[in-house]
DNA sequence: ACGACTATTCGCCAATAAGCGAAATGTCGT
DNA sequence: ACGACATTTCGCTTATTGGCGAATAGTCGT
């Protein structure tokens, strides 16, 4: 691997707020509102982030109409991003911060993605 | 582990000189001279490099004199530190860029480390 | 105690990255 | 075709990071 693309992988992860989406992304797939919502940050910025952790084939993404859902890469992804996201995983096994994401992201499910980015607009 | 402690993992691997410094000491430990000259940066930014992979738990540091090695920390290293370097090793083993490094070292270590020191005074 | 020497800290500048809002892109329903 | 809507791209500002040289700290030999 050139030092370049693992540098793409380390960079991705060193932002919190990406590394909390990664794990938030386990088990489930969410559309970009949901992952806007959950972090509170404007949609613009949360773009970003997804781009990068796009590039470097943290997530995949996949377009359903309007709609774009980001996921964790499944068995055919590089060695290199799966032992990244195992490594983030079990970091931060039961982090107080992460546990409250999840608890979060239960409610939100709950709520019809459209209201979320309706909210967004309000802002 | 607290998400901020992770961050100071991630941080430290996101930049490739660092990078480069990880793999270099894999079975030997360095001094600070010996890096220095290695990757032909400043004094000063280097030990700064050294100072975050330190903080970050990801070298060890041992100082005799006036010289200070560094080396990869042993078996007794927080598990999400070996992980790292193991991750790291893995996504680079036999990256053009390492082995490069790896011959220049080898170079460089036939030279008395207070030779390397004298170099970097010249600069 | 002093000068030579290795490494680190400090102060500064340039480059990179995170954040936002506004504008642009692409898609759906009518 | 058009308006509403979800997301991304662009332009900008602020914060962080990487780089250097100068000054400081700590250690050795004399």
């Amino acid at each position: 691997m050139a030092v370049r693309a693992f540098m793409s992988l380390t960079k991705a992860l060193a932002d919190p707020n990406r590394v909390r989406l990664l794990l938030a992304l386990r088990g489930r797939e969410l559309c970009a509102c949901q992952i806007t919502e959950l972090f509170g940050l404007a949609p613009s910025t949360m773009s970003k982030h997804l781009s990068i952790l796009y590039q470097a084939g943290l997530v995949n993404s996949r377009k359903n109409g309007r709609w774009v859902y980001y996921s964790q890469p499944g068995k055919d992804a590089p060695v290199a991003v799966r032992k990244a996201l195992e490594w983030v995983g079990e970091a931060l096994a039961g982090n107080a911060q992460v546990v409250e994401d999840a608890r979060r992201l239960k409610e939100l499910l709950k709520v019809n993605p459209s209201e979320l980015c309706r909210r967004q607009c309000e802002r």
